[in-house]
DNA sequence: CTAAAAATACCTCATTTGAGCGATTGACTC
DNA sequence: GAGTCAATCGCTCAAATGAGGTATTTTTAG
């Protein structure tokens, strides 16, 4: 048994959704909200297993509500209803804690399906948004750092001093400062801190 | 007009996936292969717009084929094949290249269609696999820091200085160093660069 | 209300770092 | 055969950093 929760400000839509929850077989409707803060209230006691939340809701965002109903309940799954495809609120909401989400016009069959396997650790999406989800972690650009530089950056990142990085490729300190210096250069950065951070950021390493 | 190229060892699929693709309107095989280093090779001139390519490969795996693949070919979508639902696997060549994949016995409808979706900007993948790709790029653990302290993390990752953290939060350079040792004892780490690759592995700021 | 946590401030010292210079060798390209 | 780039080594110096302490004042939480 699936216990849902609906969180949607159309009360039509919630009403429906609900009906269509409440009369399957293996899915139960818990509760009914009009709000986030009403949903993260009366749901801390007696979390259900997945949400659905539209994303445009008066007073705080169902962006905003997911990344706190995630943080407070971890293992609720929750799904996204919005009704058009809308790249960017579809993704903040997947990087908010979501980890699927719905059209509002997807027939109750295939809703309910996008439930059960939300709950079995899936996440439903188109595969257009999977692609934006997959290009957001793949590094983007071109290294423009050679090999030998790649290798320091890397001892960079995990903290290593010069004169540690010396000993470990075998070369002088002072060999290592020139690499450092063509990677700032090469990186645009100059300092440390920086060139981690690009180096994270675009994969480099 | 899609134009297709399969790279699978074993002659029985390559031809039934040969022969569904060139027997259909609006997609195009243009050529076959039973190893990546043959693919790469004979593609360099004429790139394909869709490329399946099968993950166990006698020689260079898929995996390693989608790297090189994607890297001469950005513009190529390559879509793996795998006979079961590997996460690792295919996780991997979707680190590597790939920008979608499929069973080895999806029916040919569906096959049509999933390359159609590749080609038109998606990511065909099973919604389990959409799960753990979605995991994989959002924080995991929870931040140990306070507010401030993460603010500070935010300017270090920046690049800035003692001194210039402290005159952006008007403060005394006393205690953004303060600040600063509490956030590399929470982090466990002991230097600038260890913090930002921590805070940016982490998704702390 | 009380205790813990967070934010603030200060001191000193050895070490590390970034910036500014230059130089040689070998590999690869055009 | 000239030119570029990577990789190596060298020097100096002021400034930034990390490590070692201690202490006061708010906030927050229990």
């Amino acid at each position: 048994m699936i216990k849902v929760a609906i969180i949607e400000d159309d009360h039509d839509i919630r009403q429906s959704l609900g009906l269509i929850i409440h009369h399957t077989e293996g899915f139960e409707c818990q509760q009914c909200f009009e709000s986030c803060e009403a949903a993260l209230e009366a749901l801390a006691a007696n979390p259900p297993h997945v949400v659905l939340m539209d994303i445009n809701l008066p007073g705080m965002t169902g962006i905003e509500g997911a990344a706190i109903l995630k943080k407070k309940h971890p293992h609720t799954d929750i799904m996204m209803l919005t009704i058009r495809e809308d790249d960017q609120a579809v993704f903040d909401s997947l990087c908010a804690g979501a980890t699927g989400y719905l059209l509002k016009n997807t027939p109750p069959a295939q809703l309910l399906q996008a439930i059960k396997e939300l709950h079995a650790g899936g996440s439903p999406m188109s595969s257009h948004i999977a692609r934006r989800v997959l290009l957001s972690f793949r590094p983007q650009a071109e290294s423009p750092l050679s090999a030998r530089e790649t290798e320091i950056l890397g001892l960079l990142c995990e903290g290593h001093h010069y004169k540690r990085i010396a000993e470990q490729l075998f070369v002088s300190g002072h060999t290592v400062r020139s690499h450092i210096k063509n990677i700032y250069y090469k990186l645009q950065v100059n300092s440390r801190a920086e060139a981690v951070r690009k180096a994270t950021k675009d994969k480099l390493i």
